[in-house]
DNA sequence: AATGCGGGGAC
DNA sequence: GTCCCAGCATT
């Protein structure tokens, strides 16, 4: 039997219910891949939800302040997703009356989507015979066919999405797209795949070759830097306290978070003390400094690796543009930053 | 071609 | 701890 075949026929078998493959809505489509790129779909499923449930059409998303959407964006994770979202709402709504561009080539152009993601909207929307190559794929192809390019390596999608193009059957691209990631995501996982129930067990290279553990190839090791952030977290008589937007260039852009203090290591009272006195906070009268080390925590990013202290700093002054716990619960917040409020809040 | 960008799950 | 997840933008 044909790779397509006995693919399709296992995906008909063995498919998950998921809520963007009950529609061909380009808007819930896309919706649903701008969220899974680099993300699980277990992680992503509860956001298809609240985002199709809160913006029913590109236009209340198109509508909706930014900060709306990246507070229910809050937790998923690589924001520059959520502002070129909004984003890309705006043009189609205005634009483009609120119609999604019609081909694999015009949707390239959305800022946020790329060949990936232009593929799967063309595919599951329109039925165009455009190859889908995510990780899923890069692994599964691998393995059937033994090939050890460097999936890291640019030219190398280009070389999996011309063999993906070869084995789709061109008069049903959706499904066969929505089955090989399927199948990567179920079967042909990428550790410790149980091969002895694999409907490709009998014709799979790696398998054959014991090459599986070792298929795909990937070269990249990402490194890691250290960061040390300390959050001041004012608190005056009200009980309020100030929070400010991020809005250099870099992880959170557009989210809030406490004055910070970025140091080059682990510092101690002193030092905090010493800071604030002189520095950012000079203008309040610090009554209390007060390290929360319950809250302590080194937050892990792909490729930083945050050392968080928070720090009480209670002042004499009313805090200007101060917010109580209650109201900090709309502003959109790195989710190390919301847990740390929502423990507070807990514990009074 | 290389790097930055989150958070979480599986092992 | 490691690896990777329905990748993309920027340089």
């Amino acid at each position: 039997m044909d790779f397509h075949n006995t693919l399709i026929k296992w995906y008909l078998q063995n498919k998950r219910d998921l809520p963007w493959r009950k529609t061909t809505d380009p808007y819930q489509i896309w919706l649903s891949e701008i969220m899974l790129q680099q993300t699980r779909v277990a992680q992503g499923m509860p956001y298809f939800f609240s985002f199709t449930k809160e913006f029913p059409t590109v236009f209340e998303l198109a509508n909706a302040d930014e900060e709306k959407v990246l507070k229910l964006w809050q937790g998923l994770g690589y924001y520059s997703r959520a502002r070129n979202l909004h984003k890309t709402a705006q043009f189609i709504a205005n634009d483009l009356k609120g119609v999604f561009p019609p081909t694999y080539k015009e949707l390239l152009k959305l800022k946020g989507v790329g060949e990936y993601t232009a593929a799967a909207i063309a595919s599951f929307s329109y039925n165009e015979a455009v190859p889908v190559v995510d990780g899923n794929v890069f692994r599964v192809l691998s393995r059937y066919f033994d090939i050890e390019s460097d999936i890291a390596l640019p030219p190398t999608k280009k070389e999996f999405a011309q063999l993906a193009y070869e084995l789709m059957p061109k008069e049903e691209p959706a499904i066969f797209n929505q089955a090989i990631m399927e199948f990567g995501a179920l079967q042909c996982v990428p550790k410790s795949p149980d091969c002895s129930v694999c409907v490709f067990n009998g014709s799979c290279l790696a398998l054959k070759k014991k090459k599986v553990d070792v298929l795909p190839v990937k070269s990249k090791k990402l490194k890691i830097t250290n960061r040390f952030f300390n959050y001041l977290v004012l608190e005056d008589v009200l009980g309020n306290t100030l929070i400010q937007k991020r809005t250099s260039k870099g992880i959170w852009h557009n989210l809030y978070e406490f004055p910070l203090l970025e140091t080059n290591g682990i510092v101690d009272f002193n030092f905090v003390a010493k800071t604030i006195r002189e520095g950012i906070l000079s203008s309040y009268t610090i009554t209390a400094l007060e390290e929360c080390s319950h809250a302590t925590v080194i937050h892990k990013l792909s490729h930083q690796h945050l050392h968080i202290q928070f720090w009480k700093v209670k002042v004499d002054e009313n805090v200007v543009n101060g917010l109580n716990y209650n109201e900090l619960k709309s502003f959109p917040f790195p989710i190390v930053i919301y847990n740390f409020i929502e423990n507070e809040e807990k514990s009074r």
